[in-house]
DNA sequence: GTAAAAATAGCACGACCGTTCGATTTATCG
DNA sequence: CGATAAATCGAACGGTCGTGCTATTTTTAC
């Protein structure tokens, strides 16, 4: 009981005006259990039964604090939206702006796709199970897959303006095969518990790479080889 | 009544010494309602209450045809890979082998991902509901994924002995870069809903030949730009 | 035709689901 | 401390689920 009070009062203190309520914190406590079960068996997997066995509660304490099974899940994906960018975008940003930088975003992705082997990524089994689904759950994950997409493309584009990678390149083209190759590390590791999935990727990404930034455009039209123009530093 | 028994009579003409009874009849017709709702909610969601529904039935007989729920879904996976067989291996089997048919396969392979936009790829729902979930189904599902890859393979190790592809290509990277390609546009195609990702699909796999079609090594090594060794006619 | 066999219906069970509501405990604050 | 508010519980409801039985209907075979 003093650990708790002790725990309550730092974290109370931290968060200023906003004194941090009990509460709170098994509101808390509640989102990491269910981020935890959901990765294992999908948002839609998720029932409130299940985690108040998880969190030693009742069923009726657990629902309080959502008011709806969909808030709970909002709530889980917003979760998992806080943790994605800690874990994946910020340690990406402290690399230098580029090629290391758009290098560093793939490697932790890949890491938290592939460190999650028997824990999933809710982002890819939830668009399984909300893509004809209409509804805030949806918007949600959506909302933040775009988000991190946009990211990558954003990464893509500064590689350009570095001169890391072809003038010409199409950012979106780019994103769109990165994201393809986690996809397919996921789906590959993950289901079909194949082992070199992750050395794949990886050759892949270097493929991709090879191919964003050798002069010649790699695609239909083989004439034009393009002069490579000095990069305009952002 | 005519119609019916006409039908059944000339099916049961056809399959020889076994008689088509009635009741063969009618499983494939809940066989065939269950693949339209598992492609659109999963094998997961398929319920036999629902089932009944459509199939205007009781649910306890559509039950008696299966025994379990669990022989019904493998049903599903089973009819869906006769289909996938007949609508995207067979008609490539019919293009010129080499580079010809891969990308036969991968244009068939995609229409059906895209075609299906409002009607999911079991395959790849199947992957994320049955990743961690052992029994027979997800046996049956990894079953027909793998000996659709193992096809996708053969097309690759094809084009290289027919000189379409550089000697040296790695038939599994190639799999996995194409088989990541499908997955991208499922989901972005699905549950993006971004209308550019059949182009951006057809351009990345173009991408993809052209790597391993043009004589230097694409990958992380820029050094030895190797001379074209002819290729080694089958 | 009639008898055997196959297919289907009807009904009920137990389990779990999300949700509601009133009672009860626990935390917060003066 | 006591009073007020917040958090949690316990029980119940209506619903759907898969499944097991026993009738009943329909198909098959003679």
């Amino acid at each position: 009981m003093s650990v708790t009070s002790i725990v309550r009062r730092s974290q109370s203190a931290s968060a200023a005006s906003k004194p941090m309520q009990k509460g709170q914190q098994t509101k808390a406590a509640i989102v990491e259990a269910a981020l935890g079960l959901a990765t294992q068996i999908g948002l839609e997997g998720l029932s409130i039964g299940a985690l108040a066995e998880v969190m030693q509660m009742s069923k009726s304490g657990v629902f309080a604090h959502f008011g709806s099974r969909e808030e709970l899940q909002i709530s889980v994906v917003r979760e998992y939206h806080t943790r994605f960018e800690e874990e994946v975008f910020y340690p990406a940003m402290a690399a230098p702006r580029g090629l290391p930088r758009l290098r560093a975003m793939f490697d932790n992705w890949m890491k938290r796709t592939s460190v999650e082997i028997d824990s999933g990524c809710i982002y890819i089994s939830g668009a399984v199970e909300f893509d004809d689904r209409p509804g805030p759950v949806r918007d949600a994950l959506a909302s933040s897959v775009n988000t991190w997409l946009s990211a990558m493309r954003r990464a893509v584009e500064l590689a350009v303006a570095e001169g890391h990678l072809n003038p010409d390149t199409d950012a979106d083209q780019m994103a769109f095969e990165i994201h393809a190759l986690i996809l397919a590390l996921h789906y590959e590791a993950r289901f079909l518990r194949s082992p070199d999935s992750l050395r794949r990727a990886l050759k892949a990404f270097e493929g991709i790479v090879g191919r964003f930034s050798s002069p010649a455009p790699a695609a239909a039209s083989p004439a034009r080889v393009s002069r490579a123009r000095k990069p305009r530093v952002a």
